[in-house]
DNA sequence: TATTGTTATACTCTATAACTATA
DNA sequence: TATAGTTATAGAGTATAACAATA
């Protein structure tokens, strides 16, 4: 049976029939999609602890860094210090971290884990390894470990 | 000789002091990094055809896929009506990108590349050829071929 | 003079509701 | 009713300048 012409034409505005094989042969776009795609899973998950990727992180730095300050989590995450603030400040609002003035130099603030961001956090790495776990499963340990190296050279690129 | 005091404060201080290796060993923290570098540097070299990144997928679309529409791109990248509008208004603004309504269907309104924008295409492809080759010479034939298969895997899951 | 942290601000990117004109 | 495209708007994320407090 032929196709009468309008499913001709509906299928030819299908997002599938648009040619898309050069951009999906760039390793650029490819990643980018990727890392889309891992990031919003990650937030959906991630909103059972009420927490964005980037408090993770923060809270993971702090927890194996006692006393860290505010400049070398933003050097370790690339995130400038104006914009630095907002997150930390909600942190703090939300019990999870507390600020100690240093007594050596008055200008750092020194960041620790409150109970409660202990406790949160636990709760949050199981949601992570879970979610890690599941790449990995996609991707098989070959794959993981050829990702990894890759991900490197390309960070230093 | 060993370190004063002063010294040894700035040794801690530094970035490089802070143990980040539970966030290190996590594929999503080293795909955002790796997308965020490769993003930075592709944006540095497009600005010399003053393109950006998501323009220069758009043109290309609209070379493989002559007449294509709006949604259809939205579809094909992910962008959302409204936030395509901006864009493509000032691709055609710049006289890259010429729209054409549909006589079959006069919602629709096709795309096409002007000579200029066919011109200037060229040039930025020739840009991205190249990045992509630095790329490739960082992570070798093998490791693209990995991280390829990888990313396809991540983007289905 | 330099550094930590802050405020203010602007710009990009993304998300949603509501509209128009067409079908 | 449904679709293509638009407007308006709000929320993130990111970037820079300028400042206070401290070294």
């Amino acid at each position: 049976m032929p196709m009468d012409a309008e499913t001709q034409a509906a299928v030819q505005d299908d997002a599938g029939s648009v040619e898309q094989s050069r951009l999906q042969g760039l390793l650029g776009y490819q990643l980018t999609r990727a890392q889309l795609q891992l990031h919003r899973r990650l937030v959906e998950r991630l909103q059972a602890v009420s927490l964005r990727p980037v408090e993770y992180s923060i809270l993971v730095l702090i927890d194996s860094n006692h006393g860290i300050n505010q400049r070398q989590i933003g050097d370790a995450l690339g995130i400038s210090p104006p914009n630095l603030v907002g997150v930390i400040t909600r942190l703090i609002k939300r019990r999870l971290v507390r600020r100690a003035r240093s007594r050596q130099d008055r200008r750092v603030q020194h960041l620790h884990l409150t109970a409660e961001g202990a406790r949160l956090l636990v709760e949050a790495e199981g949601i992570v390894t879970e979610f890690e776990q599941g790449i990995l499963a996609a991707i098989g340990d070959v794959g993981h470990d050829q990702l990894e190296r890759a991900l490197r050279r390309i960070q230093q690129l």
